[in-house]
DNA sequence: AAACAAATTTAGACTAGTCTAAAAATTATT
DNA sequence: AATAATTTTTAGACTAGTCTAAATTTGTTT
């Protein structure tokens, strides 16, 4: 049996390891978790028990295969419920975290199945990111940071890096959303924000912004 | 703050009062949410610091307003919960309390409301049971048990007192559901059981089954 | 009214998860 | 290579919820 807790850490901690590839260190679990070190510490130990990491003291934490799967379960989970509420509950993009980090501990395969199917197995969240599938294949879109885009190129907006509430509705205030078309028209070299043109208008972005802004070309 | 094992407790004290009005006791308490009398005390002891029971001391509890309201909204969630599983992802009646059980605990105003009008604001679950509207109101339908039906009138079901799987998948397997018509021909004095007439069958039925089904005049 | 039975509460212990404060290990700096 | 700074772990305590076993109260019988 795996806990609530339990599984907030492995989610955690699969973020922060770059998707399972990274080692993650104390602190920053304890960080991402808001907690304390010695918390992290405690179930750090405990997660290793149960198999889900791997753990030597002092050198940091790895998800094992197992802990990888429990962790792209969740955030299927996770992604899902956030279409479910966009798609058919009429949530806004910056108001769906909150009450998926809870959604995503309910317990039933054909649940979740049945959710997938009934939002006709979507590819990606609000926010752009992936929803791996039954097997934690995830479909993987090819897309770069607005920061690095050429001038003059016509992209579409494909995701956000941030999902906060503050970035999200600056997003919306400002018009911009996923798919939008977004060319770039200069890069201002002293602080690099960038004038993009939109559909209707023209507008400047601080580089914080541009870094926050994946796109794909059209 | 409500923890999850408090509403838990009190959606169970608020069943076994008949709806908030008559006192319960320790033991009943506890069988229903499967512990021991020892830890329904302690649990006692916190509601009524908490305001949401009386309590006196080996004199049974009853609910407060307050307590009543968290109850009536917490079925409330659990109810439309079960009307989505079945409307919207394919699940039988049988399938839905578990899954419903922790739903019911996800906290977010704008998501029962929206849930409610996605589902438009249905009066009862798949087991027939009214859902309280958002000021706690219920939609009151008057039935009567099949135990107690009149020979030769025409009732229609509208609930089942007993939501077990095991009962739920004898009244599927003998083509009892929500709706259907049923005429009672026979009550046998000796142990009770009545022969109904449904749409294409007479079956005999026991005084259990007749016990937790519930009719209403066609 | 005393004795017995049943229901309820208390006492003390356990687990999960958290915290603070202190100790130990690692890493960086001189 | 020694010292200082940082990171991590340990020790011990606390809360929520549970348990067993014992004590207390209430209700029922004689
Ligand atoms: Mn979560
Ligand atoms: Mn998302
Ligand atoms: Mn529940
Ligand atoms: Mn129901």
């Amino acid at each position: 049996m795996i806990t609530l807790t339990e599984e907030n850490y492995i989610k955690a901690i699969y973020h922060l390891s770059n998707n399972g590839t990274l080692t993650v260190n104390t602190n920053a679990i304890a960080e991402a978790m808001k907690t304390k070190a010695s918390s992290a510490t405690d179930m750090i130990k405990k997660l290793s028990e149960k198999n889900y990491a791997d753990y030597k003291k002092y050198q940091g934490v790895t998800l094992t295969e197992n802990g990888k799967r429990v962790a792209v379960n969740i955030i299927r989970k996770h992604r899902l419920w956030e279409v479910f509420l966009v798609e058919k509950l009429n949530f806004t993009w910056d108001e769906v975290h909150e009450v998926a980090e809870h959604l995503e501990h309910i317990k039933s395969d054909k649940l979740i199945d049945e959710l997938d199917a009934f939002l006709e197995h979507p590819t990606h969240d609000p926010h752009g990111d992936p929803i791996p599938d039954k097997n934690g294949n995830f479909h993987h879109i090819d897309k770069i940071v607005l920061a690095k885009a050429n001038i003059g190129v016509a992209y579409k907006c494909v995701g956000v890096d941030d999902t906060s509430t503050a970035f999200l509705q600056y997003l919306d205030s400002n018009g911009i959303g996923l798919g939008t078309i977004i060319t770039v028209k200069y890069r201002e070299p002293y602080d690099n924000s960038m004038r993009i043109q939109l559909k209707n208008s023209e507008i400047i972005v601080s580089n914080s912004v541009a870094k926050n802004l994946y796109l794909k070309k059209v």
